[in-house]
DNA sequence: ATGCATGAGGC
DNA sequence: CCTCATGCATA
């Protein structure tokens, strides 16, 4: 906390050499200017190479991330001009039960166990179909159409296939607390969950991290990717209350730490740029490649590290979290 | 619990 | 370069 209003970007990239280009900063310039130029209103649509917005495969409409309405009234300390462009404000268990930890001591979180795995290796390498969803979309309720989905689950039943019991987002957030609830109750952390699965031996299921369980008890993963995961989960949790019964012991649990690697080190945006890319994603969720430039100048950020946040942002969007109708 | 990042798979 | 699923690092 207390991080100051710089970035503190660096070294994050083992592999690549700090050519990025990038006169890194050294804000000499007048950002009102730059600013002027970067017109955030309207741009042309086609991007490089031509955007294919044709997939959309449906939007959570909520907005946790940025839906300032409207003016916000803060204490600017340095202003810097950026507020005008604003289009916004100005507009084992080794096997299953980790009793390895004795379980009196669960915090939520914070206990990670030095699980290094530098690469991930895709548990889920099924992939479900990116870009556009082959068979179904994001389809919630409330963006369903009732006679659609009438017709959708009759045709289902037809089929001899479930209606959408799986892919109901009110059976997904049911269980997904019924999840956590149930985990605690075990004395699991979110962390040994994720390494537990990959003792559960399903085809092409590996260990997840804490990050992931915890976005699937929170409702912040896409709707498809709850559903690839609630079998998996579901699987775990019924194995472990079985196992708990029967009340297993293993001893080992031989956590080797390997070696040091080279450290990740995360860009740290501050507050008002971070208002600012808000306020951009707010007109342009998509920037074309050269107005991502143009706004990486303007707020002092690397190309990339602009163009990951908006991809992020958009991500963002699309979770799950509220998007059903509670 | 979340912010920023990586990588695979696609156009 | 995008979308998606995931994860490391952090607050």
């Amino acid at each position: 906390m207390l991080e100051d209003a710089s970035i503190m970007c660096n070294s994050w990239s083992p592999r690549h050499n700090g050519d990025i280009f990038t006169g890194l900063n050294e804000g000499i310039m007048s950002r009102a200017e730059a600013l002027a130029a970067v017109d955030i209103k309207h741009q042309g649509s086609g991007g490089p190479g031509g955007l294919p917005q044709l997939k959309h495969d449906m939007m959570y409409h909520h907005g946790m991330g940025a839906p300032p309405p409207v003016t916000r009234p803060h204490q600017m300390g340095h202003m810097d001009g950026l507020e005008m462009l604003d289009p916004i404000s100005t507009s084992s268990m080794t096997t299953l039960t980790p009793m390895s930890e004795t379980p009196t001591h669960m915090h939520s979180y914070g206990m990670n166990h030095v699980m290094n795995h530098h690469h991930h290796g895709g548990p889920l390498s099924g992939h479900n179909a990116p870009g556009h969803h082959p068979g179904h979309h994001g389809g919630h309720p409330g963006a369903h159409h009732p006679s659609a989905m009438a017709a959708a689950a009759a045709a289902a039943a037809v089929a001899g296939l479930h209606p959408d019991a799986d892919t109901d987002p009110r059976e997904l957030e049911a269980f997904a607390e019924r999840f956590k609830q149930r985990r605690i109750k075990l004395g699991v952390t979110q962390a040994d969950v994720g390494k537990a699965l990959a003792n559960l031996k399903l085809p092409g299921v590996g260990a997840l991290s804490q990050s992931t369980i915890c976005r699937f008890e929170s409702l912040t993963l896409s709707h498809n990717n709850m559903i690839a995961l609630k079998p998996i989960l579901q699987a775990w949790l019924e194995e472990a209350e079985a196992q708990a019964k029967n009340k297993r012991r293993d001893p080992d649990a031989p956590s080797v730490l390997p070696a040091g690697e080279k450290k990740r080190k995360r860009t740290s945006i501050a507050a008002p740029e971070k208002r600012s890319l808000e306020a951009y994603f707010a007109v342009q969720p998509r920037p074309s490649g050269e107005k991502i430039a143009a706004i990486a100048e303007k707020l002092d950020l690397k190309k990339n590290v602009v163009r990951v946040w908006f991809c992020n942002q958009r991500q963002k969007q699309k979770r799950m979290k509220f998007a059903a109708q509670h």
